[in-house]
DNA sequence: ACATTTACTTGCAAAATGCAAGTAAATTAA
DNA sequence: TTAATTTACTTGCATTTTGCAAGTAAATGT
């Protein structure tokens, strides 16, 4: 039995164990957008992810069953990373840090329309948002 | 000028670059709670920063303004670290993280009462700790 | 059959973190 | 008034994590 070691047992803590390195939410934040990704499409990201760190990265979440990975439908060299339940719950999470990034940082234009939208009905926002990526 | 190098013009991104290390929200997460906090108290918490790390995180939070460092009104040998508005912003998504984690993680006796209270009207708790924050 | 795509692994350098001990200014105790 | 103590760090070094570049192996395409 691997006994993993959790600094203390604050759920902030254990949550940042989870996902609280430099790279994590930057690959669920990519599957948020994108629903189903390959391990090519996320090294596509414009944050140049190193390939070792990556795959370390989607292992790790897989343990935390955060994501899952399966072979794609189309061609066995190819894996689906997919966020679970878990995984998308962190939903309302990712639209709080947009929500603070956007009173305190510059916002790309193409951002815009969406936080638009969060401030029309948040709720309403993350509800429909979590849908597509359940459907 | 001194230029701080950014890894894309993401919002998650950018936030991450300011407190999405190993030990900068657990440091903010103790603020929320106490409102200030010495240099001393922050290595009280039972996640056993050590010293130099503190240090750091300290300063680079100062740097990112998400926090203040003051000399303690009652010793000069005292420094008071205190949140900003910009880290009293952080506090729906230090929210959030707390009711994932109360799905997914046991959570302490003694943090229950607060998830019962967030439970009951989130807005409401945010509002209230935020202005215990502010006066 | 051979080249290409895809998902990695490997080796090594650089940076961040962790540990233990040390320092310096301010305060308190003798 | 001097010495011990408190407080906030810094320093040196080991360990771990991250970053870069190149390499490998299975599956697929030509």
């Amino acid at each position: 039995m691997a006994v993993v070691k959790q600094r203390s047992a604050c759920p902030i803590s254990n949550s940042l164990e989870a996902w609280g390195d430099k790279w994590s939410l930057l690959i669920i934040r990519d599957l948020m957008f994108a629903k189903q990704l390959t391990y090519g499409d996320f090294l596509k990201a414009p944050e140049k992810i190193a390939t070792n760190i990556l795959a370390a990265r989607l292992q790790a979440l897989e343990e935390n069953s955060i994501i899952t990975k399966t072979v794609h439908p189309e061609s066995r060299a190819k894996f689906l990373y997919q966020l679970t339940q878990k995984g998308i719950d962190l939903y309302p999470l990712m639209v709080e840090i947009n929500l603070w990034a956007e009173k305190y940082y510059p916002i790309p234009e193409e951002r815009k329309p969406l936080l638009a939208l969060i401030h029309k009905d948040k709720e309403a926002f993350i509800k429909k948002s979590i849908e597509a990526l359940t459907k």
